[in-house]
RNA sequence: UACCCCGUGGUGUAAUUGGCAACACAACUGGUUUUGGUCCAGUCAUUCCAGGUUCGAGUCCUGGCGGGGUAACCA
């Protein structure tokens, strides 16, 4: 692992900072990471996994993983699998620590009947449009006055499944003159005749999430409970709870969401994505869910590192791609080796190459790291370039191949190209050219003339042919929700472009998916799980920072 | 509309709690380089506005303005 910059003290560091040094809790901190098991994580998950898991650690405490499952309607255990394996991936473990809401469900019930008991509850028999209107209007309910005997009989048949959904609710008996709409009675336990995946039949009333969540914080000893910024009004009602029943009090605090430009996180719309078919599956390589930057060629280290990086506060913000870009070139760069491969092949012949030789040269696997060591690479009189790596009527500022230019071919010789073989429609389908042996790469001797380019290169005849998948955004703005009625309206129709009969050094044949490396000069790809013997895959995970490439565009801006 | 939260470079965050506004990314200059990569150096802000307290305010107070969240028998 590469080593990770000390996190960054932000305000629920320092908070929690300040509680272990006044002995809050006897100095004890516990987080947990509470996912609904609806749906796949995605990076805005990774930040609050990194946050409570790193947060834990550093202050020498745990974090648990709880699964919110009061919800079976919503629920599938498809999606606890998941979350699991993402959590683990990106460097986590929660020991024996993995509770579900639903464990606590006798609890919870039992916490209800005490509310009831306290007079602090009421069973409401109003439909759900006039419960929402009342609340609205700061108006009792007609039920609001029921006797706690008479709460008791109607909580104790809705447990029973004497009702049908619908019939009846328990609400909290609050304030319906709060100004804090969370207050005014709100909704504790429903009726949900549905199977649970946990519990199966044994309940056909469910708790709300903001019953149960609190709880179950309180439950297992959670002393902050770290949250987004929507639970914040939520936060009185948590408290009323906690003190009318007398258990543990969490601390809550509150953060704002994680938002990436060019990304979405919505679990409706990345839910739609999938079914629409938009992309392949959830771990679509341009899908910002964990699974989708891991197929990407992510790496944990550099998907904590961008959690650490965008920060936490208290500010809606807007954190670029780039960040998150630059989080995976800068451990790639530390850590990938570096391997010849041209995605848009052009012929180039050495003509002054005795033809059927060839030879070994000397690679270096990653200048970064010389532990990595080097490696032999082939060459020989027929090679493989970059079809943009020349052209026959250079821009200016090209220091590349053209019609009598000398570039350097990397880890080999100079080349001057000499001749241009062309098609019939006047396409260049072969670069002819010459080599002088003296500059052979790393050979002592007399200072040689200086070239400005290297090409990377891949001999012919030794070549192993791939696929190869460069991806862009998925959408073509910036904010791909806002100013349209539908954010499908800004997917990038270029999103994804499939290259085949790429040409790799040999080497590269034997790699194994998910295995991460650089092609010299073009970015950081790694190896799909489509790949299969013979028929290598291999995805773009990001390209290395080009500055001639924005030379190129700011020259066709121009005009 | 009501309630709650938040305003620091282009972007994301800091600022020892009242003491020279710092870091990263982006952009632009230049240097090194057998990856137009990496690396190195430099440039880029009167802290939303107006008052007030103070020797001193990004920080405290008052009033504006602006942005966001919530108003489910979802989480």
């Amino acid at each position: 692992m590469t080593p990770e910059a000390a996190p960054k003290k932000d305000f629920i560091r320092s908070r929690i900072a300040s509680d272990v040094e006044a002995g809050k809790n006897g100095g004890k901190l516990h987080t947990r990471f509470p996912p609904e098991p609806n749906g796949y994580l995605h990076i805005g998950h990774a930040q609050a996994i990194w946050l409570n898991f790193s947060v834990a650690e550093e202050f020498g405490g745990k974090c648990n993983l709880r699964f919110d499952d009061t919800n079976p309607g919503k629920e599938d255990v498809e999606y606890v699998d998941a979350i699991r394996d993402d959590i683990r991936w990106l460097g986590y473990d929660w020991d024996d620590r993995e509770f579900y809401a639903s464990d606590y469900f006798r609890t919870f019930y039992d916490f209800a009947v005490k509310l009831v008991r306290k007079g602090k509850a009421y069973v409401d028999s109003l439909p759900a449009e006039e419960i929402s209107a009342y609340r609205e209007a700061q108006k009792d309910s007609p039920y609001r006055e029921r006797s706690v005997e008479e709460n008791l009989d109607l909580l104790e048949r809705m447990r029973k499944g004497e009702f049908d959904e619908g019939t009846h609710i328990l609400r909290a008996k609050i304030d319906m003159r709060s100004p804090n709409l969370n207050l005014r009675d709100p909704a504790i336990y429903r009726i949900r005749k549905i199977h649970h995946d946990r519990t199966g039949d044994e309940w056909c009333i469910y708790p709300m999430y903001d019953f149960a969540h609190g709880f179950s914080d309180s439950i297992e000893g959670i002393t902050h409970s770290l949250c987004t910024l929507e639970f914040e009004n939520h936060r009185p009602l948590y408290d009323w709870f906690i003190e009318q029943l007398e258990v543990f009090h969490p601390q809550q605090i509150e953060f704002a969401r994680l938002n990436v430009s060019f990304l979405i996180t919505s679990k409706r719309k990345l839910l739609r994505l999938v079914q629409e078919g938009h992309v392949s599956g959830w771990d679509d390589p341009r899908m910002p869910t964990i699974r989708g930057l891991r197929r990407r060629g992510y790496t944990p280290a550099s998907i904590r590192d961008f959690c650490s990086n965008a920060g936490i506060t208290k500010v809606n913000g807007v954190t670029q791609l780039v960040v998150l870009e630059n989080a995976v070139r800068k451990d790639l760069n530390a850590t990938a080796p570096r391997m010849m491969a041209v995605l848009e092949p052009l012929k180039l012949v050495i003509t002054n190459y005795p033809e059927g030789e060839g030879e070994l040269l000397d690679a270096v696997n990653n200048p970064e790291d010389p532990s990595m060591g080097s490696r032999k690479l082939p060459f020989s009189r027929e090679l493989y370039i970059e079809r943009d790596d020349f052209r026959e009527d250079p821009p200016k500022g090209f220091f590349r191949l053209s019609p009598g230019t000398e570039v350097r071919l990397r880890y080999a010789y100079y080349v001057k190209c000499e001749e241009v073989v062309k098609d019939a429609n006047g396409e260049v389908v072969e670069v002819r050219c010459t080599y002088d042996p003296a500059t052979k790469s790393g050979q002592e001797g007399a200072p040689l003339r200086k070239v400005k380019g290297t090409l990377h290169w891949v001999s012919a005849p030794h070549a192993v042919e791939a696929e190869v998948r460069l991806y862009d955004n998925l959408f073509r703005v910036p904010a791909p929700e806002v100013g349209v009625e539908d954010f499908l309206e800004n997917l990038n129709p270029d999103s994804l472009r499939v290259l085949t009969g790429c040409k790799l050094e040999p080497e590269l044949g034997a790699a194994e998916v998910g295995q991460n490396v650089q092609f010299e000069r073009l970015g950081y790809f790694c190896v799909d799980q489509d790949s299969q013997d013979g028929a290598l895959v291999f995805n773009r995970t990001v390209s290395l920072r080009d500055s001639w490439a924005k030379v190129e565009k700011a020259a066709e801006n121009r005009g």
